[in-house]
DNA sequence: CTGAAAGCGCTTACAG
DNA sequence: CTGAAAGCGCTTACAG
């Protein structure tokens, strides 16, 4: 089977390739045709298979159906449950999802992979804004770029309520009386605004809920790798008896901490930030620190499209508020 | 900044833009230039952050540097991990890699997901092959379609040797004296076949090792469910507490297991099937039967992109061996 | 060694 | 209501 093109289309209903665009693309403009056209129009279509050839139309139009993403590695779960949700906010619209990396090396720069998704026509690209990535660079200014994540910035883009989250997980220790916490969370080679930010906000709220400082610790590693965050959970936990409760800041991070107290025997509560499948099963039905990564996701996409503003004003800067799931 | 041409970069450079062109391409075919025109247009290139529009040069060519892969859910640690495995392999060819869905939805057909990639001028297509999908239909001829899997089939791809994997997993079983073995798998709506070739073959080596038929059990969901999985392995516990093992044919399966066993402080030995680093960490270190996702993509690549061939000559059907991985 | 031209398939003003 | 034409940016034979 060949691939059809509009020309083949219009010759066969016997019409102009430029009336065959029309009426395959919804009658745009001031072009109207007429019943019986259209019919014999989309009657050779579905005979032939014709399927638009994106790379004329993007070249053309300079636009596309596709929106990128750019996030972290698919095998941490948080971005692939992410680009899943996104995905099906975004085929709602007729609308298609291109991640730009499955795994971000190193070497990639963030740039590079704009660049890469902006070859393909992408020109709308969301995401995960991480302070950690110095993503805040100027890019193309034709390429709109909407930044997605918990870092609490003035300017516009979908943010997850960081404080809010924080507040309510160390809320809940208190509520079981815990009195020494703890923080674990993944940390590549150098040291992570990003991590810094979570565990100053942590701090604060310990201070505030009259606990004292939280330990913290952290796995080195890629973030998905939960080879590494058991090892350095269960290190962890070796250096630190007496700590009750740990706040895992990511699902393979709290997964770690699962992992090692498991096989230590050891029970300290512990929080899972994130709120992926993975951890919603694990035995015992630890408390959950729920992102709404589906509710993030059709946001995102939402402003993305246009369809709604990402504006600041005034006191709103937060559109996701995230919840705390405790077993029942 | 605005994207620049390759009208512009040859008009800095004082050249034609068939000369850029072929500059910027390496110098193909019978068109060479010389040393100070080739620094020219490189130089202009440079200041000027040329970037090659690839609608473009798709429309012309009619060929991209761009490798679909359609497999099954990237929440599937198993996908993830391999369509990790595969982007790392194409980058060194300096290919892109495409994937077609995160999730692939009920709805969305094997032919759609094609004719998706193809609309983006993807030419090459891997994908991972389950009878369950009914995959083997013909396509567009204009598109190379690799498969890649467990199936044993006589025709061209890349295959793991099942028979293989699933003889070493009894052997060990046998070696550890188990008497009474199961299996446990995901499975959609319908009677899967894949999973079905997958029981056969372990009850054939059951048969062949001396061992009474394998008791079996399914969890009903996406296959990547890990929720749906460790309820449906802790109802299959529940009612087959002689079993002595279980094969988790998947590493969620396999973690449904492990999570529902440790619920119930039952200790059933439990291999787990795929070897991703999802299982590898679980305390008390399961056996694990390795399907050298990395070797597989990277054979995978090699075939895709014609430096070696698929051909099944004689007795050589598999590629992949998987390896039996035991705790130490 | 370099230039001029054609054309990939599509869409969009514009003319009729 | 429908047709003719231009052009998106690139690459590839071909001519000089």
């Amino acid at each position: 089977m060949m691939m059809t093109t509009l020309k083949r289309v219009a010759q066969e209903a016997g019409v102009h390739v430029a009336t065959a665009s029309a009426v395959l693309n919804g009658a745009v403009g001031n072009t109207r045709v007429s019943e019986s056209t259209r019919d014999r129009v989309l009657l050779a279509a579905r005979q032939q298979g014709y399927v638009r050839n994106e790379s004329a139309s993007r070249l053309r139009t300079g636009k596309s159906n596709a929106v990128g993403f750019i996030g972290g590695d698919m095998r941490n779960p948080f971005f692939s449950e992410l680009a899943a949700c996104l995905e099906k906010a975004l085929l709602q619209r007729d609308l298609q999802l291109v991640i730009s990396h499955v795994s971000i090396s190193q070497s990639t720069t963030f740039a590079k992979t704009v660049q890469i998704l902006h070859q393909q026509m992408v020109n709308k690209i969301i995401y995960w804004d991480e302070p950690a990535s110095s993503l805040f660079e100027p890019f193309k200014a034709d390429t709109q770029m909407l930044p997605i994540g918990f870092t609490k910035h003035t300017r516009p883009g979908v943010w997850l309520d960081l404080n809010h989250a924080i507040r309510l997980s160390v809320a809940y220790l208190v509520k079981r009386r815990m009195r020494r916490v703890g923080f674990f969370a993944p940390q590549g080679q150098k040291e992570s605004p990003s991590v810094a930010i979570r565990l100053k906000t942590f701090q604060n709220e310990c201070l505030k809920f009259g606990l004292r400082s939280p330990t913290s610790g952290y796995y080195v590693g890629e973030s998905w790798d939960i080879q590494a965050a058991t090892e350095g959970a269960r290190e962890l936990l070796r250096n630190h008896p007496k700590i009750d409760a740990w706040l895992g800041f990511n699902d393979i991070a709290a997964m770690g901490l699962l992992f090692a107290a498991q096989a230590m025997s050891r029970k300290p509560v512990i929080v899972c930030f994130d709120g992926t499948p993975l951890v919603r099963n694990w035995p015992g039905k630890p408390p959950i620190l729920d992102l709404k990564i589906a509710t993030l996701a059709e946001k995102a996409v939402s402003v993305a499209v246009g369809e709604e503003s990402a504006e600041v004003t005034g006191k709103r800067r937060h559109w996701i508020r995230p919840e705390l799931i405790l077993p029942n």
